[in-house]
DNA sequence: CCTGGCCAACGACAGTTGTAGTAGGACCTG
DNA sequence: CAGGTCCTACTACAACTGTCGTTGGCCAGG
């Protein structure tokens, strides 16, 4: 196995969006909220992750007093985006359209949703992608 | 790590899709498949994919002459469908919706694709979802 | 100053994954 | 029948992952 030593695993993940609900904080408060969320994972385990995705360049830290609190350094919006497009990848050769079409299909999608949605794409009719950094 | 022994993995899905592309098949026409698509594996290394696949249950596989002819057992909107909700259930907490959204927003559709979309909306209100197995 | 809590750095360990080499049986071809 | 050629079964192995336990430092109470 080539050696990536950057991606983001599963459980990397759970812990970094605590980390995004949480905005900067502590070891301890994200494992609380990882509790909360019933995740019960030792506290060493999330000091474990924390470590890793701060080698990994997901996060950053600073002491402050005794412990030291982390903060994301990639967005939500980023991650998410990166793990859709490794998806649309891996399942339909990068063509997203495919994607769309099996999640209406699979008819998994309120009325209220499907409503939302066409609004949607009649305002991208009216204003026309304003070409946004393609990633 | 608790024993799970049962996900796909992605070089196996790799493998599991040449299957799907190909039909049943053996191990070299899976290796060949591979080789066009450029990904250079080696032959035992095919080989160790499918026999996973097949302890994972995701393949059959029955001997014909010399060599076994090995089979998809699952189909390809079956997991598909899984490794959708997969992801959506990480990222979005299970609502489908802000994927779509995303999906939209990122225009990363081309305007054929919309309007088949808009097409399929339109079908979904006027034939409401004949009762589909909700898997 | 000793003690009980926190805290973070390491080390550990088993299971998963990606990749492949080797060994040994079948079979075809001289 | 000896030599290639295929094929499968095993074994291997390092990196990655999920989970912690242990250690030793630092600080507030008693």
């Amino acid at each position: 196995m080539p050696p990536r030593q950057t991606d983001l695993s599963d459980a990397e993940l759970e812990v970094l969006k605590a980390l995004w609900d949480l905005g900067p904080t502590s070891v301890r408060e994200v494992m609380n909220r990882l509790h909360t969320q019933g995740r019960e994972l030792a506290y060493t385990t999330v000091l474990t992750f924390l470590t890793r995705l701060k080698a990994k360049k997901y996060v950053t830290s600073k002491k402050s007093g005794q412990a030291y609190i982390y903060k994301a350094r990639v967005s939500r919006e980023k991650v998410t985006g990166s793990r859709l497009s490794s998806l649309i990848e891996q399942l339909f050769d990068g063509a997203s359209a495919p994607l769309v079409l099996h999640l209406v299909q699979s008819n998994k999608l309120s009325p209220d949703e499907i409503g939302e949605l066409r609004r949607m794409l009649d305002d991208l009719d009216a204003s026309p992608a304003d070409a946004e950094g393609d990633d």
